[in-house]
DNA sequence: ATACTTGCAAAAGGTTTGCATACAG
DNA sequence: CTGTATGCAAACCTTTTGCAAGTAT
């Protein structure tokens, strides 16, 4: 198979995503597309959206308001896990790089015969900017 | 003040929710008591829930289905945050008694100079009756 | 020609809100 | 009487779906 074997959609949303720090909405990705050269349907937006989470490539983020962010998943060898510290007042996300519960992970797993595939591990609070 | 000090409507959720392991939708209590001797309205159900949260009472988890669930905080002195096994096949919940992350959340605040309310630590997989 | 992708509009589902009524202090 | 709580229906917002038109092989 080619390297790329993305829809046109599927390739819009993954070039808004990339090298973007902050998780987009569906609702923003699809903003940011109207704006652009090639402006892609709502609708679409949702599919590839859908189609990239099921082939691994996206991750969806809970910000507890009633929608989906989405972000890339990192593709380094430690993680297929981002963690995150959350505002919960302007929305910012700082990615976290290291994983440290994958051996409490492993030992779950055997204690309650569960097979795990992946974990979310976020802290909430409110950033330096919007304290003061 | 006097200990209990909850309206109609968040006493009925309060009590809904006491006891249960698992989580529930704001549609799921709704339903609960709507066959019970006390039947209360979606809306009132709704705002309950958003005055529990706010007190504190109430957790949210997010099970990736676009709704939002709700169980009740332990109170246990160890944590205000309560930590998952969640089975993506058959959504059963089980609940984890300790955390392993709060000298990591400590150490991150400081870093990063984040006021830190709380974390989320979830682990989603497939149990082992989903498996059979 | 066949299979897949897209856009639009409509539908669906969860959540919030406006307003009138009921209740409590 | 005044303020709060409730129920109902409507509004709202995000997400999904039906369908017809477009694109690629």
């Amino acid at each position: 198979m080619t390297a790329t074997n993305h829809t046109r959609g599927e390739q819009a949303v993954l070039d808004v995503l990339d090298g973007r720090a902050q998780p987009l909405s569906a609702q923003e990705i699809f903003m940011q597309l109207r704006e652009s050269d090639r402006p892609v349907g709502l609708a679409t937006v949702y599919r590839a959206i859908a189609s990239l989470k099921d082939e691994g490539y996206l991750q969806q983020l809970d910000l507890e308001d009633n929608q989906a962010y989405y972000q890339l998943v990192s593709h380094d060898r430690s993680s297929h896990n981002s963690h995150h510290l959350i505002c919960t007042s302007c929305r910012k996300v700082l990615p976290l790089s290291s994983c440290p519960v994958r051996d409490l992970e492993l030992k779950l797993s055997q204690k309650y015969d569960f097979a795990i595939e992946r974990h979310v591990l976020d802290f909430y609070g409110i950033c330096a900017d919007c304290r003061s």
